[in-house]
DNA sequence: TTATGTGTACTAAGTATGTTAATACAGTTA
DNA sequence: TAACTGTATTAACATACTTAGTACACATAA
């Protein structure tokens, strides 16, 4: 369910982060859907429970998640503020992106194909 | 010339060598052209002339600049390998952006639209 | 009740990496 | 000679991530 690069420099707890709001924001995964606990999804990714835990707490901060000692971890409503801070880091990400692509002198009519391309691939995979 | 962004998570060593491979990349700076020296670049952007060398260090290693001892650091002839590899390597992480994109539940024509708009931006004031 | 699984909290240590600081030496050029 | 260049080395510092170990409270099922 959740994957991780060891490899990567981002950090572990960042990805466990990112992927659970990726989850989230896509609904793949409803409301009020159990996650693995804390403990277990330790055991399954080898890495210590303390890890998780921090993802999982910074999950709840920032309102995606909610736990209930004794229970468990479930997914929050999907908030529409959140959702259009995650639109709204995206953009401002995506500029950083393009500046990348007229550095590396990559015409426009290239990205913007790719752009529609992509799109529509991804639209035809993703989905609820 | 080469701008740091110092609240990245990326390393001040490793943008710089992005930096100067995407310079070299997209034929902004050509073949023995100049780079500025270990030292003053480390005043310009206020950090340790360590850090520089070692972004020029593996610079070197890399094929992309080549440095003289008493002269000074200059770009190497523009490899076609290495700026397709880059080029490659750049689109296949845009299609990852885009999957995100479509995620989030942003639409086509808004991404086509900031694509254009960003694109022209980053045009105008790119440059030498 | 007991056992087991859940979240939560805390402290300490280990590990890795990036960065700075301070010197020193050698080559180039005016 | 003086003032630039690149290169090298060692030590210390700073930060962040991760692990280890322990403890406690709550929930649920046997």
């Amino acid at each position: 369910m959740i994957t991780i690069d060891y490899r990567s420099r981002e950090p572990i707890y960042q990805q466990i982060i990112s992927r659970i709001e990726d989850l989230a924001a896509s609904g793949l995964m409803s409301a009020d859907e159990q996650l693995p606990s804390v403990r277990s999804l330790a055991v399954e990714l080898s890495i210590n429970p303390n890890t998780i835990q921090r993802a999982y707490n910074e999950l709840e901060r920032r309102g995606i998640i909610y736990s209930v000692a004794g229970k468990g971890s479930f997914l929050a409503k999907p908030s529409e503020a959140v959702r259009e801070q995650k639109q709204a880091d995206y953009l401002e990400s995506f500029r950083e992106q393009i500046r990348r692509a007229v550095s590396l002198g990559i015409k426009l009519e290239v990205l913007l194909g790719l752009c529609e391309k992509y799109y529509k691939q991804a639209e035809g995979g993703a989905s609820k």
